[in-house]
DNA sequence: CTGTTAGCGCCTTCAG
DNA sequence: CTGAAGGCGCTAACAG
């Protein structure tokens, strides 16, 4: 059935060099003569010989496998931008560096015990996480970066270790600059703010950023919790839009809640978002906001990845962003 | 550094048993004594022994590994919800069926010959494949599925064979439907139809539906290509729109571009999607639209692989369909 | 019903 | 610089 059978030892037959050679020159090995590696490569090509990556990591110990671990919207149908451009960024760079990304969902492993994802992952030869989105009340997922079982990235949450690093826009920073920019010449002063998550880490380092922003200004801002939820921003504008001036969200979906509730309540407020993903195109009017390129960080989380894998020490590892105004036309040309 | 060496082997001595005999009751095999399996499963659950998946895979030769390809517009930060969903429906029940699936991007493979992708699918031990989405002219992709070395799902495609099954909803069927309860009781007869691409089985099937209920009514209607582009669709649209009474495009996604467009023209005309993805609900009022269950097909193609790599025939499978009218406060609640 | 024995395809010391 | 030999952890006949 399957005539993929062409494997190492074939390999060195037809080089007619011992099958340790092969593997060696498989493997980059420095010490072979570059005539014999030439013969080697040869009869890779006339053969079409492929390696066997199964056999490699059982032998090897090193499977080059990792997991990508996304938070996604147990609805249905729901728009998920955000994690979509992460798995097209790592997956994407993982083959680029011959690794192996697998995509796991937070719903998967959930109701699991800190043993239980150990073992899972274990028996998925999985050596390396990309954990995005870790809250604080995540302790278990937590306890498994802890556990140093794995080699982890974390992208949008701290915690540097031996074996673990973080990756990050400067929230703080962007929610100051793209708050400023967009009060910039205004004359708002009664703001409404809707926060992330509660315990949320990026949440908190954003609320840090428009509270500073809001003492060097002078502003009256009234503070709210969205929970990143689109319906609660409604609703939170619905209640508080009014009498405010302008609203400021921690996210671009947010946002979106808060525009569409100001259309429905038939009065103009303008608001301001976080994110910059494309659905801001489709929900009305340009908006000011900070531009994440998702892609490129989970592309650099893979990478960091790699390293610790390769023995590197975890590092915090602070991502660039823009201040943009997105509009319709820009996202679908 | 790694202190997961509890093999199958100390799971043996400890149960004072063979090491095969581990082996079958890990596999479920039929043959083995309920004491000799209640002694070893407590062995393993006290050893805290987790199979090594790579060992199994290179010794039975069943990895149970898939491939789901998926077609990603490769622009930055574009709209991907129906790959997305695919995704998730995918992943989900893979987990389920401890399958393993791993994400692949048609730009991955897209430069590749025949022989090299068959290589590269079967260097990651691939065993089966869930294409979505394959068109006429991927000549390529189309001899991977024919050349018989892997089992095959195709989503939205055509090529039943002994190793290959068909997964779709009844295209025709659905557009006919779908336009003809946008029609019903009014008085449209100049139509606007927004097909998908030229060569594709989809495109065609949607094309034929709109034509059987264009020849029934007695409708004119006017065919042009949009590929599925939400910016073609607005060019479409402000060419041809002024002169007719209704626009009807094969995917939401034109005629969420038609429906931008007539706004900037400040003209009305009701328009009718295709796919009831909740983007729509972001982009304008209700409107009508036949929604697929992207989960839920994914999942099926997932089931239907790995009855394909039992040992079934490959079929043909028509998932079904739904007519709604979406809007905004559907998709956010 | 249980144990023995070969490998799966490759990597990796260790001699030559 | 090259080759021989011994596994990695598990499965799958085949004996017993």
């Amino acid at each position: 059935m399957d005539s993929n059978s062409v494997s190492i030892r074939d390999v060195a037959r037809e080089a007619g060099v011992a099958i340790s050679t092969v593997s060696k020159v498989l493997n980059h090995y420095p010490n072979v003569s570059e005539e014999t590696k030439e013969k080697v490569n040869t009869a890779i090509a006339a053969l079409g010989f492929v390696p066997n990556t199964i056999a490699a990591a059982l032998s090897s110990k090193k499977t080059g496998r990792a997991a990508l671990v996304l938070d996604v919207n147990r609805h249905a149908q729901t728009v998920d931008e955000i994690p979509m451009q992460y798995i097209i960024g790592a997956i994407n760079k993982a083959k680029e560096k011959g690794m192996d990304i697998i995509t796991v969902f937070f719903t998967m492993i959930a109701e699991m015990r800190v043993e239980e994802m150990i073992r899972y992952f274990q028996s998925q030869s999985i050596e390396g996480l990309i954990i995005c989105g870790l809250s604080k009340e995540d302790v278990t997922l937590r306890g498994l970066v802890e556990s140093g079982k794995f080699k982890c990235v974390l992208i949008d949450a701290p915690g540097v270790s031996e074996h673990a690093s973080s990756i990050h826009i400067d929230n703080e920073k962007a929610q100051y600059e793209v708050a400023a920019k967009f009060l910039k010449g205004r004359n708002y002063s009664k703001i409404l703010y809707i926060s992330g998550k509660k315990d949320g880490y990026v949440s908190e380092e954003r609320l840090n950023g428009m509270n500073r922003l809001a003492q060097e200004l002078g502003l009256k801002v009234l503070i709210r919790t969205g929970n990143f939820s689109e319906l609660a921003a409604r609703k939170l504008t619905m209640q508080y839009a009014q009498s405010k001036d302008a609203i400021i969200c921690a996210s671009d979906l947010m946002a979106i809640g808060a525009m569409k509730a100001l259309i429905d309540m038939d009065i103009y407020r303008p608001v301001c978002g976080f994110d910059g993903v494309s659905l801001m195109g489709y929900a009305g009017k340009q908006m000011h906001t900070v531009r994440q390129d998702f892609r490129k960080i989970a592309a650099s989380a893979v990478e960091e990845l790699s390293r610790l894998m390769e023995g590197g020490v975890g590092q915090d590892i602070v991502m660039p962003h823009r201040l943009i105004r997105m509009k319709y036309l820009d996202v679908i040309s």
